[in-house]
RNA sequence: GGAGGAGUGGCAGAGUGGUCGAAUGCGCCGGUUUGCUAAAUCGGUGAUGGGGUCAUUCCCAUCCGCAGGUUCGAAUCCUGUCUCCUCCGCCA
């Protein structure tokens, strides 16, 4: 969320931001209440020093009358502040609900468009889409063939949208985590394993809906819990009310972990098969940085990326997404559009990762903070969060660019030493 | 799951109704002293929010895991909750 004082001194500018972003929030309702706190607030603490003076006398009141009578006061002036009070947390309460609904500022150079059709192509990965020269398979087709994958059985035990890994299916989903862990782990930073439920509260901090009826995650009944719908909330949340030394920034944190996505409001856009599942698993960086270190690390983080797609051999493009695409959260976003031959009729390019800088929008809920040596005070810090692989995706671009004519998928190099075989199939 | 115990400033650790934002020690910052280092010694050293001077400053409110309650007044008493520790049971 935004500063509340920020926004009231930056009133146009938000505005502006919240039409580019095509949200609409009730700003000068907020401005109103927020004077109204204000002003109440004064009261509040006029009556408590009031009160608290009359509470230090008692103690020195020369006669059991005279400290009855100042009882008597410091009752009244309490429960005039207790009243003030109860009007204060009111006017604070209904300003907060508006504040949630204010996205995070934009990034002046993030393209400016109310959808993803703004979106702007900055770059192309190192590998070109290659002419199969016959009719490509998707990944479903390719994974019932090979027998990697079984959507009916997932469907019959949990859902539609939930899936068996088999086989060599399974060998893939390990390789690629232990792919991209080990990248991260080289480049510094610190692995970990995270829980798959993560406390509402944190969930709110990170910018998800935890309840309601818009809600894109599953929660768990008779609890606060809910089943992550990525690691960046478990990662974010770690650090939740703490305070860093400034030199211990950025820290930069690998996380693994499943992701849970009710995909509610998704129905129109549904797809076939690993692309749009209720759970994957995925390996998630995350950084807590200074202020001025997150622009740099945000290009990090996409490099990474594309590090690690160029290493699969995946032809790829990176977008700079459009104020519109953007989320609630991100202050810059890109993301690295993977091609995927059996998509569409003759292949399409499909979301295989995205990486934001959320400044210090989801540093302010969940209250992270930096402190510098020698001076005093302390300042929000930022996050940033990005997909190294998100595993379903990036089987479906291994499967669908991998393919031979014969039906054989080619392993990757890079994840051979993990899946153990060149070749995956073709099955007799 | 059962029974106990504990959560205080960067750390350790006092404090069981008012003078406590909180002793003391360590750490940290600054001064003095000393060929250097070390030691000694003196002083300073939390956060958030609000207000006035809008400049270095000053004033106020809030904060002792978190949320409530009792009271004129709570770190201190009560309730709930979270976390940690010990013992027992169960278990991959």
């Amino acid at each position: 969320m935004l500063d509340r004082k920020y926004i009231l001194d930056h009133l146009d500018a938000v505005r502006t931001n919240c039409g580019n972003r095509g949200v609409s929030c009730e700003l000068d309702r907020l401005v109103e209440l927020e004077s109204q706190r204000r002003e109440k607030l004064v009261a509040v603490q006029e009556l408590n020093r009031q009160a608290n003076e009359v509470s230090k006398s008692i103690g020195k009141a020369s006669s059991p009358e005279e400290r009855e009578q100042r009882k008597e006061e410091g009752r009244r002036l309490r429960e005039a502040k207790d009243k003030a009070q109860t009007d204060h947390d009111a006017l604070d309460a209904e300003a907060l609900t508006i504040q949630k609904t204010v996205p995070n500022m934009a990034h002046d150079a993030a393209p400016v468009g109310v959808d993803d059709k703004a979106n702007l192509e900055v770059r192309k990965g190192k590998h070109a889409p290659r002419a199969l020269g016959f009719k490509a398979k998707d990944h479903v087709e390719l994974g019932q063939d090979l027998d990697l994958i079984d959507f009916e059985g997932g469907a019959r035990t949990t859902g539609a949208g939930f899936y068996f890994l088999k086989n060599e299916g399974v060998l893939l989903e390990l390789a690629l985590q232990q792919y991209a862990v080990q990248q991260l782990r080289a480049r510094g930073f610190t692995v970990t394993t995270t829980p798959d439920l993560a406390r509402d509260e944190i969930l709110e901090g990170i910018g998800f809906m935890p309840r309601g009826p818009e809600t894109q995650v599953y929660s768990i009944a008779e609890s606060d819990l809910s089943l992550v719908g990525t690691a960046e909330i478990t990662l974010g949340g770690l650090y939740s009310g703490h305070t860093f030394e400034s030199e211990d920034l950025p820290l930069k944190l690998c996380g693994i972990s499943h992701c849970y996505r009710t995909e509610a409001g998704a129905a129109g856009r549904a797809s076939k098969g690993l692309y749009r599942v209720h759970q994957f698993t995925k390996i998630e960086m995350f950084a807590y940085s200074l202020p001025d270190q997150s622009d740099a690390v945000l290009e990090e983080f996409c490099q990474i990326e594309c590090d690690l797609f160029d290493g699969l051999g995946i032809p790829y493009r990176v977008v700079d997404t459009a104020t519109g695409d953007l989320g609630g959260p991100a202050y810059r976003k890109y993301d690295l559009e993977a091609w995927m031959p059996g998509r569409g009729d003759a292949g399409e390019y499909g979301e295989v990762t995205s990486t934001s800088n959320c400044t210090d929008y989801q540093a302010r809920r969940l209250n992270c903070r930096y402190k510098v040596k020698g001076e005093k005070g302390t300042k929000f810090i930022h996050t940033l969060n990005g997909t190294a692989v998100a595993v379903s995706r990036a089987m479906i671009a291994v499967m669908e660019n991998g393919q031979q004519a014969d039906g054989s998928i080619v392993v990757p190099e890079a994840l051979r030493p993990w899946v153990g075989m060149d070749v995956i199939g073709p099955k007799a």
